[in-house]
DNA sequence: TTCAAGATTTCCT
DNA sequence: GGAAATCTTGAAA
């Protein structure tokens, strides 16, 4: 038997492509996280590219392959989700295949299903509804996304997918490119156009 | 075994 | 605009 968002859940093959063109495609689609029988989703408006092995910024630059980052090294379309600063967890989408470990950190959602539950788990930082997921710790505390949900496969999993929203997918809206955040210490990789948001949206984080 | 630093967020001046 | 919070990770010793 199957269910109505199984048929609209992305494929595995729309994450085994280039990992810059799977970080534009992302924009648009719907994120779900299923907590407690509750829908928690939203569509996502900002993302950053993470190109593996020469990436000076990505967990798996020169080949590194530790604990932490293990799961990058999976199949398109598994989460890799990190705790960083003592506090905070990200989560991203790895790109292409098994062994080429690039991903693409999910920075920001347009909040759409669960708001009253994200406004819990957020806390009375969230005093606006921009508040809730505009950034990518932000995203992962209102959804309730932890390291208990690393190395799931997003195209199997019903606790954590993306969903195709072509209606509301921003097709025709302008996508910005630019430098990445926080990845100063990458030298020349630092500067590469690798941050991609929909243009004039609320949500996308600050800077 | 030790230690510096981090794909961030929030609060304070 | 600046710094604290807070602890895991990864590399060096």
């Amino acid at each position: 038997m199957s269910e109505p968002q199984t048929d609209r859940r992305l494929p595995r093959s729309f994450f085994r492509r280039d990992v810059t063109d799977v970080a534009i495609g992302l924009l648009g689609q719907r994120l779900v996280r299923m907590y407690r029988g509750k829908r928690l989703a939203g569509v996502i408006v900002e993302t950053e590219a993470y190109l593996g092995v020469a990436d000076r910024a990505a967990h798996t630059f020169n080949g590194r392959y530790t604990e932490r980052n293990r799961a990058m090294w999976l199949d398109g379309g598994h989460a890799y989700v990190y705790f960083t600063y003592g506090m905070h967890h990200c989560l991203n989408i790895v790109a292409r295949c098994e062994g080429d470990p690039v991903a693409v950190l999910l920075r920001a959602l347009e909040p759409t299903e669960g708001l009253e539950t994200m406004r819990r788990f957020r806390g009375q930082h969230a005093r606006r509804e921009t508040d809730l997921c505009s950034g990518p710790a932000k995203l992962c505390q209102a959804l309730a996304i932890d390291r208990k949900l690393d190395g799931t496969d997003m195209t199997r999993s019903g606790t954590l997918f993306i969903e195709r929203a072509r209606g509301r997918a921003y097709a025709g809206a302008k996508i910005v490119t630019m430098r990445r955040i926080g990845v100063d210490y990458a030298g020349e990789w630092a500067g590469k156009p690798l941050r991609f948001y929909v243009k004039d949206n609320p949500h996308v984080s600050r800077r």
